[in-house]
DNA sequence: CCGAGCCCGTTCAAATTTGAACGGCATGGA
DNA sequence: TCCATGCCGTTCAAATTTGAACGGGCTCGG
């Protein structure tokens, strides 16, 4: 406890550009996705999720999960898209406490629509500024970096 | 524009990669942050902003545009740390309609005392579960996408 | 001198996020 | 059977964030 290892200057840089860039880069979609669609970028990835799942439900807990998000704040943002006709609940039936979210075809359809842009965007200013060798490096990186951090968190119940 | 590139395989791994390790940091070391010390990360940063600055101050825009905020947020949190007496505001002398945020004794203070645990969970985290080679690339080539970022919003005057 | 336009920091209302607490339901041991 | 415990999703109040609008001061062209 004693002694600190600060970071090298080497250290530091890499530091310096992560959350900055992960700052921008999240502003950046956001602000798209928003111009182009009205969504956030919160509930673009709870439409992305839904879709990619069985029968397009998820349920609640294991969506915020996912998306690493919060339970109440999931369940406010569920509440948002449903008023918009994006997304419904439904009773979960195999456990009788459980509630799914459902994707409905009108948000199957604002995905649709929303996904070229979005795919565009996140070309634009991450995927092809980066040369393949690059991304692999950073994908097996942070990758691991991501799994120690979710494998740290499995004991926590949730936020 | 009929055609969407759509991400291949190689580049989605790259994606989905980046913006969970990006949520998991950033919570994780407000956590540790607010735990330890009371600070959100944005309180953390603007403490370290000032700290580094010349005299101890800065102004609320050219802050502001640091830390990646908004304008009206700075003000917010700006007016908090006040409260707390780690911050202080002053006219800037040589612009009249300009405000310099500067940080106290205290903040001073308080930043020493938070630092070390910061980079504890920062090397913890991120730094020492890359090696030297991942941490040249990332900082190379997010480097570069964090400068385009930047280089795009020079014309936009603020959020 | 005057007014348009700009930058500054703040204010405001609305949207969102957070974390603690709650009620419902299920499970397991006494 | 009965209660302690745990998970589920929600609710609530408080904190924070956002974006638009504002008032003050400055500068430049008329």
């Amino acid at each position: 406890m004693g002694h600190t290892k600060w970071l090298t200057d080497e250290e530091m840089r890499t530091w310096m550009v992560f959350i900055p860039t992960a700052t921008l880069i999240s502003r950046e979609l956001d602000q798209q996705l928003k111009e182009d669609m009205g969504l956030s970028h919160l509930q673009y990835e709870i439409l992305i999720h839904l879709n990619a799942a069985e029968h397009g439900a998820m349920r609640m807990t294991e969506l915020a999960e996912r998306l690493i998000n919060s339970k109440s704040g999931l369940t406010y943002q569920i509440g948002q898209m449903e008023k918009s006709g994006l997304v419904k609940r439904r009773p979960c039936e195999w456990s009788k406490s459980g509630i799914l979210a459902e994707i409905t075809d009108e948000g199957r359809a604002t995905l649709e629509r929303a996904a070229p842009g979005h795919v565009e965007k996140v070309r634009e200013i991450l995927i092809d500024v980066l040369t393949p060798e690059e991304r692999a490096v950073i994908t097996a990186g942070l990758g691991r970096v991501r799994d120690r951090l979710i494998e740290r968190n499995q004991g926590e119940t949730c936020w």
